[in-house]
DNA sequence: CTGTTAGCGCATTCAA
DNA sequence: TTGAATGCGCTAACAG
């Protein structure tokens, strides 16, 4: 492979107007332009975009921290991402780090090794102190609710919805009422157990324990927890199902068992996942595309400039209802 | 950001030392290496991986093209590829390209530009002899059949598993079978297309063009396909759907019409997604995550030198004989 | 408008 | 076991 100083013997010209016809600089004359232009077309030259990337301290790339890429909320957060990436012509670098915090650590010295600008993460297993510690290498962009920090934040209010699914499922005359979750010591978890408990206390009820069902990301899980809610003592009458494809999974396993959906159990979704508008799947739309396209907006606004500081930004849901309550 | 030479100074040594103990060389002595491990410390010092790139002339990253990454196929072979990288302690870049020819060369550009050391593409709507061009760059696998080609492959017969699917079909005396395809012109769908053409014709049965179904991707396709089967003139009473999630929109939308499946339509899915179990779909298991899995080992294999040339892969299929005919 | 020159940060030959 | 010197390929300040 040829280099910038072959190209400029080629041409007959100095590698500071091959690197001004590269860069698509003025001032450089039509004649030597066109000559510069054949050699490199007659070499198959192309720059060695490590050198580039060395030179000017950054790579147009932004790293992705998620733990499974194959779960609708991440694809779907990824999609976003990737959607805006491309209007700016910045690289996505995908890393899939199945909470280990070996992996997320990794991902974090990437950003201060400078193989990436800055940083998406979706989720997380490490502690807030040591993101932060990073935040001097580049902009971090957290997909959860994080204030006061260096870090910035793009979210959707899990308690507020999860306080407006409860209050629904209340008044349509439900008092059992339980619910799933993927990780049970994510942020995102205790922030719904807070609303979960708080919410039922206010209005009276009694929130249990046992009805905080753990471990229910895909909808395998939901199918499984048909089992699982009948080996219960008590069993709830109402669910809130985080994830629509674990609701799925439920409804489809129950109805089979002879169950109704609503009747014995009513459900109320979440992430507005297509497959909930083909169930009838009562549902909350947490807008995960557009919370995914932000927080790369907002990492590339920092980046270059536009943007200081970290900020933080809620973005509203949407409730459905449909026909599973 | 401290850099080696400020390092090696504050350690009292040359930056070769430096860079040893930083490459874990052997002929460093105790009490250098200490020095410089504490200087590292000290000031927080990492080094620019660009300039090792640059230098090394790899990347340790691999780029992976596809069209949508909210689509279970492809998210399916990501996982597997992720699951691959992190082994060899690579990188992944996610390129998704909506299947945009400008988008698909950008990422081709990556490569021969020296920004990944190698390329899986998943799905392409670039002509095999574009692609061809890049290989010498840096070594390229297609997850489609591809031979005689300086570009390896690692693929799935769709061909073959089409011929059971109608095979099994019409032993079970289905006369009138149609099929769905994503998109209508990609390499996959003409295997497909033949595969349905051959062996109706073989059996005796007729293809017929307005029992091929284009633009099913996902599950709402799959939902809005009743509609578009009952304003046929003739109605196909068994169907093909590649894709459990398209499988899956169809049989519950047709179902919730009041129409019976298996009876009024006979179905089999593709690709063994988690829903064709919980719904009882007959399917074909065509092992997405092990196709991407293998992608990524042949690049890895191919950069690192241990294969030479390209090479081709064929798995198998799986059959699963569920409910759905 | 153009060319000379000095790095970007690091790995590596070569000589000691 | 160590270090000086060279260069990876490119950009940009500077001088003309």
């Amino acid at each position: 492979m040829p280099n910038i100083k072959q190209i400029a013997e080629a041409a007959g010209v100095s590698v500071t107007t091959v690197s001004r016809v590269l860069n698509h600089h003025p001032y450089v004359s039509e004649s030597k332009r066109k000559a510069v232009e054949e050699a490199i077309a007659l070499l198959n030259y192309s720059r060695n975009m490590n050198a580039v990337h060395l030179i000017k301290g950054s790579t147009q790339t932004v790293g992705v921290i998620l733990p499974r890429i194959n779960l609708f909320y991440f694809a779907r957060m990824m999609e976003g991402m990737a959607q805006e990436a491309l209007k700016y012509n910045y690289k996505l670098m995908l890393c899939q780090t199945a909470y280990r915090p070996e992996e997320e650590r990794r991902v974090l010295e990437m950003l201060r090794d400078k193989q990436i600008d800055g940083l998406v993460i979706c989720s997380r297993s490490l502690p807030l102190d040591q993101l932060e510690a990073y935040a001097e290498y580049g902009p971090i962009v957290l997909c959860e609710m994080v204030k006061d920090r260096p870090l910035s934040s793009v979210y959707f209010d899990h308690y507020a919805s999860f306080q407006k699914a409860i209050i629904y499922l209340w008044d349509k005359g439900h008092r059992k009422i339980g619910f799933t979750i993927g990780r049970r010591n994510s942020p995102s978890s205790r922030r719904r157990l807070k609303a979960y408990t708080d919410t039922l206390r206010t209005l009276g009820g009694e929130p249990r324990e046992d009805w905080i069902l753990g471990g229910c990301s895909d909808i395998e899980d939901g199918a499984a927890l048909v089992d699982r809610l009948l080996s219960l003592k008590e069993q709830p009458d109402a669910l809130l199902i985080t994830g629509d494809q674990v609701a799925a999974g439920f409804i489809f396993t129950a109805r089979s068992r002879g169950l109704q959906v609503p009747g014995d159990y009513a459900v109320i979704g979440f992430d507005n996942q297509p497959i909930s508008e083909i169930i009838g799947i009562t549902t909350i739309d947490n807008r995960l595309s557009e919370i995914g396209s932000r927080a790369f907006e907002i990492v590339h606004e920092q980046i270059s400039g536009q943007l200081n500081g970290p900020v933080t930004e809620e973005f509203s849901f949407r409730f459905i209802e449909r026909n599973s309550v």
